[in-house]
DNA sequence: GATTTTCATTGACTTAAGTTAATGAAAAAT
DNA sequence: ATTTTTCATTAACTTAAGTCAATGAAAATC
């Protein structure tokens, strides 16, 4: 369970078995249901979370009621209220299990005291959130400058095979149109 | 000159005077002329930029030949091709002086090095990109999901008193939207 | 200082996407 | 297994933003 972290870890530092088992000690193992909440919008965030199996939502809802999907997390990705988090201000957003989920939570405040020990993990965090933005970048010139068609289907490079794990509504959330819209362009590509 | 970069830097981890001074080592001013270019699509990219006085824009060409500006860059803004930096690929952007500008050149080969001797700078990078990535999110929530009469009043907070340095035409680019579109929107605004 | 280029604005028209409403299919709940 | 809820799709209509074209003002260039 674990394992498949550290051989994500391992992709960008190398760690020693002490290490690992340092690592190990901070991070723990945790069920989400279908439907349940990792977080909910005024909750103090102090995890992040790796996904080992499932599918999640980040969503926040707005002055009209209305769900904005921001993100979505399959097995390994990254989610947690970012902004909560590293601000310690109370949560926006809602992160929601559309699957039943296996998750590892880190806790940042041991995460704090292991950079301290061992400097490699800042070394890793660096590189995993400039990936991050790297990634997030693309994606707001895709967002303001090309058409919902092709943003469409660069959804699907970005979330392979998650076709049948969330719905056309759901999609259309995240890219910021309605779901007819979307069904006007999945029936003018052919889909 | 430096000494304002070392400010910021200093607003997140402390420097000893000796380690300053190895940071001074490795940063080398540069003048960029109104309308010249810092980096051009096609190039390879080595540098990040810390801009210390001027005004820059980062923008890509699409396949139609049409600009895209996807950052703006002032005093105490950091401004590159990320991805083409971080993965050693041809930078797809241009980086184009908008006003005569003075900005501070790091080399990531010689930044590679540092990491090494002094990992505060890892811890440094870290926090700047993961508050980088932050920032970004926010930047999608806003243009997915708000009008954009919101999101023009939300650049002037995000780039406070850049109204004389940039033209609406450019701050509409920057928005994803027609110049003519945000005419109406200043003009629904009483501005 | 004169000329050229860029910029901001407006109006008329077009187009793409949102809204509302209805339908049957699929999935979930009991 | 049956009922209830959610989901995908379609159509008719509305609205917001894009396109094209023209104008004077402002800025940049010579």
């Amino acid at each position: 369970m674990k394992d498949l972290l550290l051989a994500h870890i391992n992709r960008h530092i190398s760690l020693t078995n002490v290490e690992e088992e340092e690592f190990k000690g901070i991070i723990a193992e945790k069920k989400v249901f279908r439907k349940s909440f990792l977080i909910e919008s005024g909750v103090m965030v102090n995890e992040l979370y790796y996904v080992v199996e499932g599918c999640l939502k980040a969503y926040y809802v707005d002055d009209l009621g209305n769900k904005h999907i921001l993100q979505f997390a399959i097995e390994d990705w990254w989610i947690t209220d970012f902004n909560a988090l590293h601000n310690n201000i109370p949560a926006e957003l809602y992160i929601e299990a559309i699957e039943n989920c296996t998750v590892l939570a880190i806790s940042t405040v041991a995460l704090e005291e292991l950079y301290i020990r061992i400097p490699k993990f800042e070394r890793f965090f660096r590189i995993l959130y400039t990936n991050a933005f790297i990634a997030l970048r693309k994606r707001v010139m895709s967002s303001l400058h090309r058409t919902n068609s092709i943003r469409y289907l660069e959804f699907f490079e970005r979330y392979p095979n998650i076709e049948r794990r969330v719905t056309n509504y759901h999609i259309a959330n995240y890219l910021g149109i309605t779901a007819e819209s979307l069904c006007r362009i999945r029936r003018d590509l052919g889909m």
